[in-house]
DNA sequence: CCCTGATTCGC
DNA sequence: GCGAATCAGG
């Protein structure tokens, strides 16, 4: 006889608890436990009323109107959205522009960084400039780019800086 | 494109 | 009660 298969059993819930409240993502402990989704997780923990860890720090906000959409009967096409290389052309803050040049003249070489020419620049990806503009070198950083902002998270560390970080003017060595 | 949790609803 | 689908966001 053969178990009616995995599912949450006292073991499997006290697991999810520790795990859970380890700060463990619901994805990892999807992995961890094994035989359930990333949402399973998720929706047992909200069952269990875990849900609201005080940690804000992720996209989780409360509020939001989620949810499975009621059993559309019918459903219209959209109309495709096209989108040029051209729109998608920078417009770099006159700072992150003497930035990227310091870059360039300095540290390009940078790990993982893909760069890429305008025409391979995707929406999804870093737009942080990289080189002279004005150069037929000149690349994007070409990076994924954190949804909803243009830059990756290295580049959106320095074109997003604090106004309190930046009263203070970042010297510019070997380059002028 | 990757990822996070929150919510709803058919089962 | 369960969890896929969906949403909202980084």
């Amino acid at each position: 006889m053969v178990d009616a298969g995995p599912s949450w059993t006292k073991e499997r819930v006290e697991l999810l608890k520790r795990l859970w409240s380890d700060g463990r993502s619901a994805s990892q402990i999807a992995a961890e436990i094994g035989g359930v989704s990333r949402n399973a997780v998720i929706g047992k923990v909200h069952r269990l009323g875990l849900a609201g860890r005080v940690l804000k720090a992720n996209g989780a906000d409360g509020g939001a109107p989620a949810g499975r959409r009621p059993r559309p009967e019918a459903e219209a096409p959209a109309p495709a959205a096209v989108e040029t290389p051209t729109m998608l052309a920078p417009a770099p803050p006159a700072l992150a522009l003497v930035q990227a040049k310091v870059a360039a003249a300095a540290e390009i070489a940078l790990p993982g960084s893909e760069r890429v020419t305008i025409m391979e620049l995707r929406e999804y990806m870093c737009r942080w400039p990289m080189g002279d503009p004005s150069s037929p070198e000149f690349r994007y950083c070409g990076d994924r780019s954190i949804t909803g902002l243009p830059y990756c998270t290295h580049h959106a560390r320095i074109a997003y800086q604090p106004a309190a970080d930046r009263k203070r003017d970042r010297r510019v060595v070997g380059f002028r």
